[in-house]
DNA sequence: AAGTCATACAACCGCCGGAAT
DNA sequence: TATTCCGGCGGTTGTATGACT
């Protein structure tokens, strides 16, 4: 098939769960290899990039979800004052949370917020937190001091999956459930010495929705 | 209940830098 | 050295959902 017949026939948009679980299944047997050629054989129909980013911004084991805890939201706040928009270093700074998530977190949250604060940086964001109900959904929120604290597990870059020599290559098929994925997934950090409870829990999550 | 507006966030696009050839 | 390819980054858009009138 020809580059621009290929490129037609990509899918775009938001990813179905089937395509998911393909991506998982392919990633887990056979690792990250090169983006752009492993859609084709995971039996995707999209292109490198969206696989790169689905994966690294939502499937990824060891991502966290949901919101975001007060010591997190001040790392967001100092770091960008000192770094400005490079999400990926601020991320780096952040396990389980992915440059595309902070940049989201502070296009709706906090960048409308210095907007309407005319003071210097280095005090609006200071002065605008709130810690009570918001009066408006604009409003920083913090979560209590007593709010779980931020992981800092190591979760960032590309993980090194078993390759098919291991005993999990053969396991993961097209009917596989997903309970027997995060088991694999699970299974795939054990053996790299990477496994905790919070991965497990990052699995969970990521897969629950599925 | 229906229509409109605002918000949140998943995903895409274009560009850039580094590695490979 | 020049060219090509790939991965990564930041900006932006599209859409689903909730709030409001």
């Amino acid at each position: 098939m020809a580059k621009s017949d290929e490129k037609r026939t990509l899918n775009k948009g938001p990813w179905s769960p089937e395509e998911d679980r393909k991506l998982i299944a392919y990633i887990t047997r056979y690792g990250i290899w090169n983006w752009s050629q492993m859609a084709k054989p995971a039996g995707l129909q999209r292109s490198g990039k969206s696989c790169r980013l689905r994966w690294v911004n939502y499937l990824r084991p060891g991502l966290k979800h949901g919101n975001f805890t007060r010591e997190e939201v001040e790392t967001i706040l100092d770091l960008h004052q000192k770094l400005g928009n490079r999400w990926s270093v601020i991320a780096s700074r952040l396990p389980g949370r992915t440059d595309n998530e902070i940049k989201n977190y502070w296009n709706t949250h906090l960048s409308r917020r210095l907007k309407h604060n005319l003071m210097p940086k280095s005090q609006s964001f200071q002065t605008s937190i709130v810690e009570t109900e918001p009066k408006s959904s604009s409003e920083i929120v913090l979560p209590p001091a007593n709010a779980p604290e931020a992981s800092f597990a190591e979760t960032s870059g590309a993980i090194q999956l078993p390759l098919p020599s291991s005993n999990l290559a053969g396991e993961i098929d097209q009917s596989q459930t997903f309970e027997e994925l995060q088991s694999i997934l699970e299974q795939s950090f054990t053996a790299q010495g990477s496994y905790n409870a919070e991965n497990s829990e990052a699995i969970n999550a990521e897969l629950e929705f599925l």
